[in-house]
DNA sequence: GTCTATAATATGATAGAC
DNA sequence: GTCTATCATATTATAGAC
């Protein structure tokens, strides 16, 4: 057997374990881990429920590789930031990036949620350790900027989830969103409108300047 | 049958009634619909899985009753701030009645969010029209506020979806707000912190004034 | 790797006695 | 109103042929 063969055929494996991947992450992200049947992540994913328990052992295995994978996209925007730039572009831009991921990734957005929700019983050990490292991280460079007079004396801690929750709120609360506005983030005109507005409340608030 | 002794036992039957929807929340918020079983929540409730299904006909009858009694809990602060407040008085109180919301009621608003993220299929009709009722005659006030030149030309959509991502925030997340800085809202002291940075941030921003 | 059974079980719901 | 017994079904998972 060819090395060339070995290869394709384990891409067309790896092709095959993305796809049922992306199918469950949908539909888990939908009706939850126990709303959600085999069944269903088979046929959206074009295949049949046996070949599915081919490919992952069982239904949790299949949960925590669609987890897993979802960690990779949500925790990557957190690398961002050092203290040399300037606080006031390098926040602009994390929000800018984390509002993009709430509009292409919405259902990253919702089962990360979901799971945090519940204790994240699966994925604890690999959360907590690194999401734990990054933010300690970045409190530090907020920190520097503070003591350099470049920001406001904010809890860092309290910003950085003040980041997190009205970002992901336009993707976890999409329904509400819209129901209220009639729009989604899909819209370019919308979506530039709540990046504007996000920025400039964290920015300079709400209250009149003299 | 004497009036008193009906309106007794329509008493205890409300009382029953009551227990199982305390009991249903509490499962529902941590596990999900799917993810609890009746006979979880009879027991939960001290009651055997027949007699629930005598006080409720079905699940999902149950689940609805749930969703209900949340909505009331839910809704009830938005009822506040009138134009004739001061805004940053107004806005501030409203803050700390939602993140004493977060505090003492983390099952409505976690099982709150879940509906919501799952596109609120069964509590549309109840939900769409009032909220969006109650939130036009807010961005009502906030605009005569805006007017006024007493607060800052915000959209005041985006800003009533700031107040409520950010109080939530700290219930639906709790796991990880605890995983990162070790401490609740229950903790009295990180309560009052809490509350003082969010009012902070949305006041004045993070930008330094000169 | 993929398929056809089929096992094993959990769980929502009902019937009928008391 | 509450109980015991039981039905009906959905769904995870496995065995074994090809």
């Amino acid at each position: 057997m060819s090395e060339k063969a070995q290869s394709r055929r384990a891409q067309l494996v790896e092709n095959k374990r993305t796809v049922i991947i992306q199918a469950a992450l949908k539909l888990f992200s939908m009706y939850g881990l126990h709303g959600t049947s085999l069944e269903q992540v088979a046929t959206a994913a074009d295949v049949s429920k046996t070949n599915l328990l081919y490919y992952f052992g069982s239904k949790e295995d299949l949960y925590v590789s669609v987890l897993e994978h979802l960690l990779e996209v949500w925790l990557h925007p957190l690398r961002g930031f050092s203290a040399e730039q300037d606080p006031i572009e390098a926040i602009g831009e994390y929000i800018r990036v984390k509002l993009e991921l709430s509009r292409d990734h919405p259902a990253e957005s919702k089962l990360f949620c979901m799971e945090i929700m519940q204790g994240a019983p699966l994925i604890s050990a690999q959360l907590e350790q690194p999401l734990r490292e990054l933010v300690a991280m970045k409190v530090q460079v907020i920190g520097e900027w503070i003591e350099a007079g470049k920001l406001e004396r904010i809890d860092p801690y309290h910003l950085i989830f003040n980041l997190w929750s009205t970002t992901q709120h336009y993707a976890d609360f999409s329904t509400q969103v819209q129901a209220v506005t009639g729009k989604t983030l899909a819209d370019p005109e919308f979506f530039t409108q709540t990046l504007e507005n996000i920025k400039g409340l964290i920015f300079n608030g709400i209250k009149p300047r003299p």
